[in-house]
DNA sequence: CGTCCAAGGTGACAAGGTCACAGAACTCTG
DNA sequence: CAGAGTTCTGTGACCTTGTCACCTTGGACG
């Protein structure tokens, strides 16, 4: 298994030396969905790259209430860890295998080793950090400012991509937003009456998406 | 000029070789308050050491309205603009002097020969980093779970910290916690209702320490 | 002194979050 | 298959926060 690198677009371009520490050096391991990967009290030792799966972090308030800050996808990294895996500091965040996933482990020490060896690592750490923190910057915005209606169709026009139904509860949609599970029901139930989805239990079908992309904003 | 590495926690520890790259080759520099550091568009090509000062950066929404993400205060570093400095993205957010700054600039190209060459300082990059995100995670869990009651008597607390009164409008303070002018204006005056501050024209005074840091919790 | 403007106050209303509870739809087990 | 228990969804009442429109006040300055 060597051929994972050619999956990671700034990973590939790395020298041949670098790459060999990469895959010598690293282990490809796997997580049931529902696997907690990281969180309060338990930063990882790792910098995983995702090769199949998602990750999802998501963040818990006081009063129980969540919200998803973002999703590690196939081909990405969950490099936020890493700040907290060479500072030692611990973050409230939580990061929890949302399907099987399969990832290659690179241990801390090899980390360190090639952000000192490799410039073109250091890019990758870098780009990744870039995205992720932009997500982060979008989140605060939607949070901050942004419509419920207007967040809750463009979160539905991104999960129905592709599918011809969603399998998600109104409470799984209010964590996608943090919000309350009662505002995703009554907002459902608007966007019904409207004509724009159908839904029963656990599962819902865009009608149309024309109309929920328009409210997203395109 | 060549003590400034000592008010850095992090970089005191560095090596002589080290330090002497840093100091050699980066500059101080100065800025007005009010100027713009960074922001949409304009992407600093350095990374800065606050020596004295600080710089606020916000975001703003399509609406007008604004939002505090953080702030960086004398002996800790811009840190987050430099994903964006070596990933060549941009951040919504902008930074901006909110006093006079001094401050040590480093070149990129600096930065990236330290990220190679010094474990130490890469520990300081990272922690930096560490820091900063988990400001943002503290800022989305407050707007998106808090209360605004809280989190104003919180940040009057920690504005007024040392001081006999504080200079600030209400519409200062909305954009502080990213919400609206006439909130400010009702919270205000029921906590002067409460006898917890007394208010006049721009300024405001602490009256009851106490009861506003119980409401903030503690 | 009058004019102008930024700061602050206020009421009416809309949007979103909380609480309590009801009913509907699945699951499990005997 | 019936009945019990659980999970999911619907709903009304109420509270907090944000929006809008408009007003008053306090200074600055000519």
């Amino acid at each position: 298994m060597t051929d994972w690198i050619e999956r990671f677009e700034g990973l590939a371009a790395l020298p041949k030396a670098i790459r060999d520490v990469l895959v010598n050096r690293s282990q490809v391991v796997h997580a049931p969905a529902g696997h907690i990967i990281f969180g309060p009290g338990k930063s990882p030792d790792y910098l995983l790259l995702l090769l199949e799966g998602t990750v999802r972090v998501h963040q818990t308030s006081e009063t129980g209430r969540e919200i998803v800050l973002y999703r590690v996808e196939a081909g990405q990294s969950c490099v936020l860890t890493t700040a907290c895996l060479l500072a030692n500091e611990e973050y409230s965040a939580q990061g929890e295998a949302e399907t099987d996933v399969e990832a290659v482990a690179i241990p801390r020490t090899v980390f360190d080793e090639l952000m000192a060896q490799s410039g073109e690592f250091r890019t990758f750490v870098f780009n990744a950090y870039s995205r992720r923190i932009t997500d982060l910057f979008r989140v605060i915005d939607e949070v901050a400012f942004g419509r419920i209606d207007v967040r809750l169709a463009a979160r539905l026009i991104a999960m129905g991509a592709g599918l011809r139904e969603i399998k998600a509860t109104h409470q799984q949609l209010a964590t996608e937003l943090g919000t309350a599970r009662e505002v995703i029901s009554r907002q459902m139930h608007e966007f019904q009456r409207r004509g724009w989805i159908s839904q029963s239990r656990g599962t819902l079908v865009l009608t149309d998406r024309a109309a929920l992309s328009g409210l997203a904003g395109h």
